[in-house]
DNA sequence: ATGCCCCCGTCCCGGGGA
């Protein structure tokens, strides 16, 4: 005998929210890119790092002219962040809390459709050991508080960005060959697992535990063609967020590009169970 | 062991990336 159908009914209208992060090595350079990919993709909310340009001079109205929202913290010629996001950005934070004296712009966070996003651009920290190791791991102790502090709040959150950390060696195509370096030390891999420890889930991890996935394959020595990568960005997602995770993929499209950026998108889609989103 | 490649700045090299 053919049993019915089991229907579930969820007990609020529900969408998806994508969410992706993107280090493009440039917003300028990269413009065409982003916009291909955001007109192709169907993301929600896109957390950009390395825009290298200083706020006032990203590109910020050609979003905008095509409806999105945008928040930027840039500055000159390193580093920088951005959102760019389909549903209005509020309480906006730029830069990292914890240590006023930091002036590089690496963070920013904000509220969107209920949900607490941060674009993150960790510190590299070669050489190591070193005084640029030494930021990294402040910066990342930075980092592990504020996430606590994040999940005060029990909302949804997604830490998304360039960690710069190759968690475990199944993230790296030759882990002999990286050994020693700042995004495999040990030190950089506890501060990592210890944000995960403290209540997040590495999305990609979370659905895809086995298996070798990358997110950035440098520009020198065929890298890209002997797929020679490793697995930097990462999506963290508080528990409200983990718990509506449906989906998580690494998007290679864009780095088989003319003149790509070095990393290619990693994205997440989040089950939305109240009326902000779609 | 080092560099390959790429981006930025006021610029034809050097710093930074990872």
């Amino acid at each position: 005998m053919q049993l019915p159908p089991v229907v579930v009914a969820l007990p609020f209208p529900s969408s998806l929210m994508r969410v992706a992060s993107w280090n493009v090595n440039s917003a300028k350079a990269r413009l065409d890119h982003i916009n291909d990919w955001l007109a192709a993709d169907g993301v929600d909310v896109l957390l950009l790092q390395e825009i290298k340009s200083q706020t006032e001079n990203f590109p910020r109205d050609l979003f905008v002219e095509q409806g999105w929202y945008v928040a930027v913290h840039g500055q000159k010629s390193y580093n920088g962040v951005a959102i760019i996001s389909r549903y209005p950005i509020e309480d906006v934070i730029c830069g990292l809390p914890g240590d006023p004296y930091d002036e590089q712009a690496r963070y920013i966070e904000a509220m969107i459709a209920g949900t607490r996003v941060a674009s993150i651009y960790l510190p590299n920290g070669n050489p190591a050991p070193g005084p640029k190791f030494d930021y990294k791991l402040a910066w990342m102790e930075r980092l592990y508080a504020r996430s606590q502090q994040l999940l005060e709040d029990e909302v949804p959150v997604v830490l998304g960005g360039d960690f710069n950390v190759i968690p475990q060696d199944i993230d790296c195509y030759d882990p002999p060959g990286w050994a020693g370096d700042a995004l495999t030390r040990i030190e950089s891999r506890a501060a990592f697992f210890k944000i995960c420890y403290g209540g997040y889930m590495d999305a990609l991890r979370a659905l895809h535990p086995d298996g070798a996935y990358y997110t950035y394959w440098d520009y020198q020595a065929g890298a890209w063609q002997r797929d020679n990568g490793v697995r930097i960005d990462h999506l963290l997602l508080s528990p409200e967020a983990g718990d509506s995770l449906v989906a998580v993929g690494i998007d290679k499209g864009p780095r088989g590009l003319e003149k790509p950026s070095d990393h290619t998108p990693i994205w997440c889609e989040l089950l939305q169970r109240d009326s902000h989103a779609g």
